[in-house]
DNA sequence: TGCGGGATTGACTACGTATTCATAGACTGT
DNA sequence: ACAGTCTATGAATACGTAGTCAATCCCGCA
């Protein structure tokens, strides 16, 4: 019994005989034995690995990566999840993680440094760079459909016919949040109606939350909060409820990516939702034909939530 | 310049003199070369991973994955992410990530197959099991105090006088589950409160919605809603809201876990708080020291939100 | 009987590193 | 100046696999 025909029984049955295959097989089974991925990725100079590098934090990037971890594993390859606080973080994630030889890199950050990208792609480890519009022609690039959806958003918002809207981004250097804006603020401006750009911060509740309690101190409340983010909605809305406005009687508020609990009963928000299993789809699709620098760009579905219900405003 | 030195300035620089240290460097920087964690996972016989097996679902997970992304990279591992949807997938994720020499592998699942565990751990790959209570005596551990965590929630809810207690459970076979009953159950019982158990049928939001939007029905509202996970309970509070039931003034309503929305204005959950951090170090902590099989037992911690707060009842 | 060919299997090698052993040079103390 | 010690480096090796090439065996057919 050579280790070859071992070998094969585990790689490429079908050129062993039934009769061997049965018996590596029962071997194996006594023994305990499992082909090292390791050695393996050695000699086929691929580890069948992929990498994940995203922020630390947000209920938006951990759905992400659950997504890619199931269809990585449908693949039958493993995940390799990296998480960074800030951008000093994410080069040294990417250092780190590029001695793996990893199969291909999915960058998602609002805010990657592109020296990095283009090191990484130099290496051969094919790179998809996740919901930052701002990489594309570099790299294949993945996202949302970030300028439409806001479009969609703010349509809905004119047929409700709000007059005054104000947009609360998350930082304004993330070009999602620039897209999103520019989709609101076209939109609006085609028709005359104000939006008002106000930076949260951060795409976090806390952020949010401080935009919302300070709403309509010291200038009057907008028809709409339009907010980049859900998450940072959520904390638009219970600052608001907080200090006794009600949602939508008093003011709408939308968001942005439908995460889970915006379908929650308590939040219920009009938002975008973004197409995630597609979208994870494609960027493994990318990872596997390289070379390519496509931009991916997939539309989101607008769903309409409580938070934008019913008539107001006179 | 001889491939060992190479070697030693990547893995022991101090055996290097200066001078070839940083012409190495150099050379390395301009030719893009990385040292191979593939190659060097092979001579040493570990991959510099470690494995995580949890859940697809569910925010808390989402936290613990996150929190050991972010120790792992601390100790210059990488993290190696699986998730599954059923015991079955459970099983076969197990196999698959067994190819690849983990330095250790966390499993956390309320409900993992032992014999699996067994044969991980047969192939000297430490092993801890992360909140899974049932598993002590035959692996390492880890987990938060449940019933003495769950008693604490009951003793509060005392203090605030409650005489009749629904203790909403996700699913009665998890052993997490099991101990936070009884941890209520004896508190309750000692002083002669009535504590029903009610599975809820799953650890989710919309599991919990239905108990609550139809609590009440044909039978008393009880004092207070015990609920075994976070998740569970702010679908408890938006049913019991929905049917226009208010939280406190109608009805207590308490998680587990501590999760990040608990603490948002929206549920402001009176909850214990599982103390990740810590658990999550303990956990690579067992890893290192393999052989144990320790149970180590963290305290959570009560923290009062606006879901138990004011007087009512009387 | 002999030969071509498909089906199986074994021997061998390269992959890139970490480590051990050996070598050579530099330096110290007497 | 010489032995002893320490530092810096090179040579050689094993890790476990996948694939290439060669060898063997079993048939069918002429």
């Amino acid at each position: 019994m050579s280790q070859s025909t071992v070998a094969r029984v585990f790689g490429r049955p079908s050129l062993v005989s039934e009769s061997t295959r049965e018996r590596v097989a029962d071997a194996a089974e006594a023994l305990g034995y499992v082909p090292s991925a390791i050695a393996g990725g050695m000699r086929k100079q691929r580890s069948g690995l992929v990498g994940v590098v995203v922020p630390s934090t947000g209920e938006y990037w951990q759905g992400v990566i659950s997504e890619f971890a199931r269809q990585v594993s449908e693949s039958s390859r493993q995940l390799l999840v990296t998480t960074f606080q800030d951008e000093q973080g994410a080069e040294s994630a990417i250092r780190s993680i590029s001695r793996y030889r990893l199969d291909g890199v999915v960058l998602a950050s609002s805010s990657i440094n592109l020296k990095q990208i283009l090191q990484l792609s130099q290496t051969n480890t094919p790179v998809v760079v996740f919901n930052q519009p701002a990489a594309s022609g570099l790299v294949a690039t993945v996202s949302v459909d970030n300028q439409t959806g806001s479009a969609l958003i703010a349509e809905h918002l004119l047929q409700r016919s709000v007059k005054s809207v104000v947009f609360v981004g998350g930082k304004s250097e993330a070009s999602t949040d620039q897209l999103r804006y520019r989709g609101a603020a076209e939109t609006f401006g085609a028709r005359g109606v104000s939006c008002q750009y106000v930076e949260a911060g951060a795409f976090s509740y806390d952020a949010g939350f401080k935009i919302g309690s300070n709403a309509g101190i010291g200038e009057p409340l907008p028809d709409a909060f339009m907010v980049a983010a859900d998450e940072i909605a959520f904390g638009v809305l219970d600052g608001l409820r907080k200090r006794g406005i009600q949602v939508p009687q008093d003011v709408f508020v939308t968001g942005f990516d439908g995460v889970p609990q915006s379908f929650w009963e308590g939040y219920d928000l009009t938002t975008l939702v973004q197409p995630i299993k597609l979208m994870v789809s494609n960027a493994l699709h990318l990872l596997g034909n390289s070379r390519s620098q496509d931009a991916v760009v997939t539309e989101g579905e607008l769903r309409l939530g409580n938070s934008t219900a019913g008539g107001h405003h006179g």
